[in-house]
DNA sequence: ATTACTAAGTTAGCACGCTAAGATTGGGGC
DNA sequence: GCCCCAATCTTAGCGTGCTAACTTAGTAAT
């Protein structure tokens, strides 16, 4: 069937990235990419934009305009990072962190699901989507074209 | 490590579709969107807009802007289908099909070594994906939130 | 023939990705 | 003290997703 693997997973990806935002639009009124930063905000505990950043997979610039959107809706806030330099340490809010909890539930169950009802194991596609992902952040894409 | 598979999956096809994009971009100038749609016409012949916002996974409108700046760049070209109604066919012009074979090529080559690289096996893991689309798609989000 | 319905496409406006280039902060050398 | 460097963050401007609402072309019902 699939020729193409790589526009299968694209398709996955936006499809899935759609039906999580739909659900979370629905039921708080965010989209999954404001959630998404909100959970690495959460999983990192205080940390610079470079780093949320870094684990969003996602340039400085998006992750500036995206951290000054939460910091606007009082879901996170950003202080000057103590230890010094031109850093800004992000944390969530008391409200941040009751939205991730909630949020990471909802989408952790219907993704769950979806891949129950799909027959494909989850640790083994868990660990190969790590192992590309790994391969392909550690390449590094050194030359663009012979 | 990945304590959610649904994450690891939007970061691998964001950097996969980056890496892509400066690929394309620094050998044709085109970004990794523009050769996706290209592709996706290729593979249909003659095909609607709506045909082609189907196969590549986006909205009728977001498919309608891309088609109109491929038109203007002459890759594509859009006739009033013959059949009638309110349609356009779209189709590869010439130079269209010229791209498609290069980039079809050097993308497919670039995949393959990174799945090799990451000892992850190209056929089950095609397969597995294949099945969670599939699963998605027809599930088609029934009921948003109880 | 006129009215209404359906399917396909377009327009308007926003969300959020990117790159390139500028601004800010702290720590070197002279 | 002063100048420059490295790291981080911001600004500017664009590409391409989306939804909502409108337009257009053909079909069916009266």
């Amino acid at each position: 069937m699939s020729t193409d693997l790589s526009f299968d997973l694209h398709r996955l990806t936006a499809q899935l990235d759609r039906s999580a935002d739909r659900i979370l639009t629905a039921a708080y009124g965010l989209s999954y990419r404001r959630v998404r930063t909100l959970l690495i905000v959460g999983r990192l505990g205080a940390a610079t934009q470079r780093a949320v950043a870094e684990e969003l997979g996602v340039s400085e610039p998006s992750a500036s305009r995206m951290t000054g959107v939460l910091v606007g809706t009082g879901l996170l806030v950003a202080d000057p990072d103590p230890k010094g330099g031109n850093r800004r340490r992000v944390s969530l809010t008391v409200d941040g962190k009751e939205m991730v909890e909630q949020c990471q539930n909802l989408l952790e169950v219907r993704f769950a699901e979806l891949v129950r009802r799909s027959g494909v194991s989850y640790s083994s596609y868990a660990r190969d989507t790590g192992r590309l992902l790994d391969t392909l952040t550690t390449s590094a894409a050194p030359d663009p074209v012979p």
